[in-house]
DNA sequence: TTTTAGTTTAACAATTTTGTTAAAACGCAA
DNA sequence: TTGCGTTTTAACAAAATTGTTAAACTAAAA
């Protein structure tokens, strides 16, 4: 066994994972990620066969590594508010770090719907699940206004990701710069907090550093 | 000049939209898009002189469809909600129609993002500005909570377009048949304008059907 | 009817991209 | 050092896709 073990392999996917999530070239080839990578385009196949497993590996390995972060999130025994505070500033800072990760999924997922399906049904916790009895218990406890989990969880999640899908557009409408938009997001955390709950966002939630120089 | 005039063109850019914002084949080939419009494919490139020219072409004309539904919308005489909730109406109805349309434009603008420059350039008048404008009015006059125009577009924009690109995954995640999808977006334009005002949604704006049957 | 301009096609060429294979290089253990 | 399995490469093959061209077709004008 050479020394290398699976140190290629992870470099590749690593590489992959530069093109596709953070460099946008969502098509890159075989060749471009070769290259990227420094190695010679036949090691792909060796080592993933095809194309198209390769992606199939990347986008469950991301899908999974995202779901584990929601649940790391939800499973915990803060308050209600205070998960969905979390949830929002880890997904704008995720975003942040991988601004093209959304378009990957979403076009990945229009390109094969039943995916979707699939990687849900092999896991049987469902965090939409824990969103539904949660908010059902703070709404009877009349801590926060009456709305379906499902809007609620669709509202949620399109403030949070829409804006990293739709960066040029946005920097494009709004004259901002790279880091004006960075800026941006960050303030975004709390207006979607507030937006949501119609509220302030509690203080503790916040991690990124760009927030804390604003303060 | 043969009786054709300009209808195959027509013809091929209707199918190619078809295969692009119905279908959701956004990586469908000259081939494919000939065969939907049962011409051979050399047409293509008689009419377009390249695939990429026939996406650029396409985009163009779609953006400024679209571009011309908003204009027509905020420049009406009528009071701010009323347009807003207007807006939501048309496009949330545009993407029941062309439900990967979006897609479309994200993956073509993730690949060229200084197309939106140009595109947006080319046109003196912004409809944001508008929106900055009426929505600065309104708050001064305590109709409206104050909001940055800049996040309050974002919010509007988001909450509208991402449930259309997560179609699949909201139907996954919610276990929505397509026509129970539809009726949630439908149900969506009211929560959307709750949402953003806070209050309740001016009837007159509804116009989709499927709404009147559920009232 | 012949001409003419525009339209459509089939066949071909070029390019791009993916997938295969056989052999060289490497590291390590016997 | 020699042998062995693994890793890496270059060269080749196959497939898919785009782009070109010359000729056939069509409808209307001269």
């Amino acid at each position: 066994m050479g020394a290398e073990e699976a140190h290629t392999e992870r470099l590749i996917k690593e590489k992959a994972k530069i093109l596709f999530f953070q460099k946008g070239f969502l098509n890159a080839t075989t060749q471009e990620i070769a290259d990227e990578a420094g190695i010679n385009r036949a090691l792909i196949h060796y080592y993933f066969r095809s194309r198209e497993q390769m992606l199939e590996i990347l986008l469950d390995e991301t899908l999974q590594e995202k779901k584990d972060r929601v649940r790391g999130i939800l499973a915990s025994s803060l308050p209600f508010k205070e998960k969905i505070a979390n949830y929002i500033d880890m997904v704008v800072d995720y975003g942040l770090k991988y601004p093209f990760l959304d378009n990957f999924i979403i076009s990945e997922i229009a390109r094969r719907p039943e995916k979707v399906r699939l990687f849900c049904a092999r896991d049987p916790f469902k965090s939409s699940d824990l969103i539904r009895q949660e908010l059902d218990k703070e709404i009877k406890k009349g801590r926060i206004a009456a709305v379906s989990a499902e809007h609620f969880m669709v509202n949620l999640i399109s403030l949070c990701n829409y804006p990293l899908l739709a960066k040029s557009v946005i920097q494009t409408i709004h004259g901002l710069s790279d880091t004006a938009y960075r800026k941006f997001l960050v303030e975004r955390k709390r207006i979607i907090f507030h937006t949501i709950f119609n509220e302030e966002m509690p203080e503790l939630a916040l991690r990124d550093e760009l927030t804390k120089t604003r303060l």
